[in-house]
RNA sequence: GGUCUCGUAGCUCAGCUGGAUAGAGCAGCAGCCUUCUAAGCUGCGGGUCGCAGGUUCGAAUCCUGCCGGGAUCACCA
């Protein structure tokens, strides 16, 4: 904001002094380093070519003249080829005055009605979340959050992976295996236990491919002929063909599934406004390749099946539907996505889905596009990084995953420890107590995944628990907690002058530092939309947290003096108790009050 | 092998649309609670930004090559 204004300014000087034309080059503006005096920065370096000055005398040149002329300057100096300039305090305190009782500061309200879809989460039912689905569900809702916090009219949807072969295999080994057990009897969450008889069905059939192996097969042929895939294949095949007691299974172990998944979202926060189920949309699909088919654009072989010839555009032959009729991955995002974009005609389709699936995506937007959907160039695959352990990737197979109730668990039970440590919460109630161990456990969870820039894989060791002290989380919960008992305290107390807010004295400069942090909130929401990254908030609302606890620590709030100071420090951190909360908002992290 | 991606302190990460002496946290060491919440604050130690070239007044950042890790190229999803 600030840094534009100044950018205008100084083109126009440089067109006054030097008669120049300047591009509007937003490098030449930036702030200003913290061990310089000054506020902002303009770098002359690009100028002297231009020019055909020094450094030196373009900066001074340039500095006398916004001094003179500009009502931002202050003061200024020139360093080595930058001109340091510092802002007149009458802008920080503008800004103040006329921001700091606004609630929603750096919040757009929705402005248009054309939405954006972003899909998140999109679970398969044979298997329980795991810490990667954490990262996924908390990258798509706090995104949500941001784009809306932007003026985006966002629809947050999610597609459940509810048929396919890995359905099957969950079905069969519970069929085969399981005598009639349920999550009530064995008293275990539905995904749960569905996952499972899942691992049991792994189990089997790599046994199977043992053998065969063993009595001489090779391991590619004894995966293909093990008996359990097959039994899982034409279970799949009966599904498809609606067989009414195989429909009946699946129901019954998909309702498990969905109620194990709710409450994974109820304790994790996270909500969609529409659920897809795949089982709906496939058809859907197959009736994109059969109009593809029809106008030549798609090829049938002899075997039956169908594939895209995608070699034109650098990929390779692409197959759409199984030799044996049924449909793949691919086909039903076909349906999927056609059936979203017949729903909502958004601006913006987004899919919140892992960067293993970049290949996918490209191949999703380029069929589409050969079936004469325009539209698939607002597709937008935001993909993000893996998260591994120490020892490398999670192996579901292997039993090395990180599961997510478990993990919230246990972030819940050290939230406890923690805090029954620090002693607390003597006056808190039962009920209060326990709220207070979740929304801590979950903000040192949830940050320390947002921190990190989506884009890159993440390690994650279970045996260091995450912190809950410096850049975490409970750290910035801590710093709005604190801030809310000044301002508690602030209630009870009467100082003169408490009606009128007025700036008429020098601030210092940790007052001035703190104003311009949250003068900078809103371009950071922006930036945060613009690169689809929570990170950008996560990094920004840890600094002005920090900031604050400096000022804190070094400066008297309710005991300065002056009324008029008091008066000020104390909006001064409500504004700031403001912005953390809204900030975390955004990442989908709650404030307490007190902890 | 093709394509994509990552490599920054002991560990986890910022910085990457080129700008000043590369930053945080954790871990380690040393301090600060009769004063608004010490889940805090202050200080110290810790770096050939994978390597080598190039472009530039200026490179962790851009380009090329190499080394190392990961992903992907399925009649899996």
């Amino acid at each position: 904001m600030l840094d534009h204004i100044l950018l205008e300014q100084t083109i126009l000087a440089v067109k006054e002094i030097f008669g120049v034309d300047l591009e509007p080059d937003t490098n030449l503006v930036q702030k200003t380093r913290k061990e310089f005096d000054g506020d902002l920065t303009i770098v002359v370096f690009p100028l002297t070519k231009l020019l055909r000055r020094s450094p030196q005398s373009i900066g001074e040149e340039l500095g006398q003249y916004l001094l003179s002329t500009s009502g931002l300057v202050q003061a200024y100096q020139v360093v080595s080829g930058y001109v340091n300039i510092t802002v007149r305090q009458s802008y920080w305190k503008d800004f103040f005055i006329r921001d700091h009782g606004n609630v929603s500061f750096g919040v757009h309200k929705i402005t248009t009605d054309e939405p954006v879809v972003i899909e998140y989460s999109s679970p398969n039912t044979n298997k329980p979340l795991h810490l990667g689905h954490i990262r996924n569900n908390l990258i798509g809702f706090s995104l949500a959050r941001i784009l809306n916090a932007c003026g985006e009219n966002v629809v947050k949807v999610n597609l459940v992976n509810d048929r396919g072969i890995h359905i099957c295999k969950s079905m069969l080994a519970w069929r085969k295996w399981s005598r009639g057990e349920t999550p009530e009897s064995a008293h275990l969450k539905g995904d749960h236990l569905i996952g499972k008889y899942y691992v049991l069905f792994e189990n089997k059939y790599r046994e199977q491919v043992k053998e065969l192996v063993g009595s001489g097969m090779t391991e590619e042929d004894a995966l293909r002929q093990a008996p359990l895939i097959g039994e899982a294949q034409r279970l799949l095949k009966k599904w498809e063909d609606k067989d009414p007691e195989t429909r009946a299974l699946w129901h019954r172990m998909n309702q498990w599934a969905y109620d194990g998944f709710d409450e994974t979202y109820r304790q994790m926060g996270v909500d969609f406004d529409r659920i897809y189920y795949e089982s709906g949309t496939y058809l859907l699909g197959k009736q994109l390749v059969e109009e593809g088919l029809k106008q030549g654009l798609l090829q049938r072989k002899e075997d039956g099946s169908v594939w895209a010839d995608l070699t034109d555009e650098g990929l390779d032959w692409k197959l759409l539907i199984r030799s044996d009729g049924t449909s793949v991955y691919i086909t039903q995002d076909l349906g999927t996505a056609q059936l979203r974009y017949d729903e909502y005609h958004p601006k913006k389709l987004v899919y919140v889905v892992g960067n293993e699936q970049i290949y996918h995506f490209d191949v999703l937007k380029l069929l589409l596009k050969k079936l004469g959907r325009d539209w698939s160039d607002n597709i937008y695959h935001l993909s993000y990084g893996m998260v591994e352990l120490p020892e490398g990737k999670m192996k579901s197979r292997e039993g090395k995953v990180v599961d997510a109730d478990d993990l919230m668990q246990e972030m819940f039970v050290t939230a406890e420890k923690m805090t029954r440590e620090l002693g607390k919460m003597e006056d808190f109630s039962e009920a209060e107590a326990s709220a207070l161990f979740r929304q801590v456990g979950l903000a040192a969870l949830k940050y320390f995944i947002l921190k990190v820039d989506p884009m890159k894989t993440m390690v994650f060791n279970p045996e260091e628990s995450i912190d809950f002290n410096g850049n975490t989380g409970p750290f910035i919960q801590y710093t709005y907690a604190r801030i809310q008992s000044v301002l508690r305290k602030a209630a009870e107390v009467n100082f003169p002058g408490q009606d009128s807010l007025s700036l008429d004295f020098e601030l210092i400069p940790k007052e001035i530092s703190l104003i311009k942090l949250l003068a900078d909130f809103p371009d950071v929401v922006k930036e945060a939309e613009a690169m689809y990254n929570p990170s950008v908030v996560a990094a920004y609302v840890y600094v002005l947290a920090k900031e604050y606890n400096q000022f804190y620590h070094d400066h008297s709030i309710l005991k300065a003096g002056d009324p008029h100071i008091v008066h000020f420090r104390i909006e001064l951190s409500r504004f700031v108790g403001n912005v953390i909360n809204t900030a975390m908002g955004l990442l989908g992290i709650e404030v307490p009050e007190r902890m």
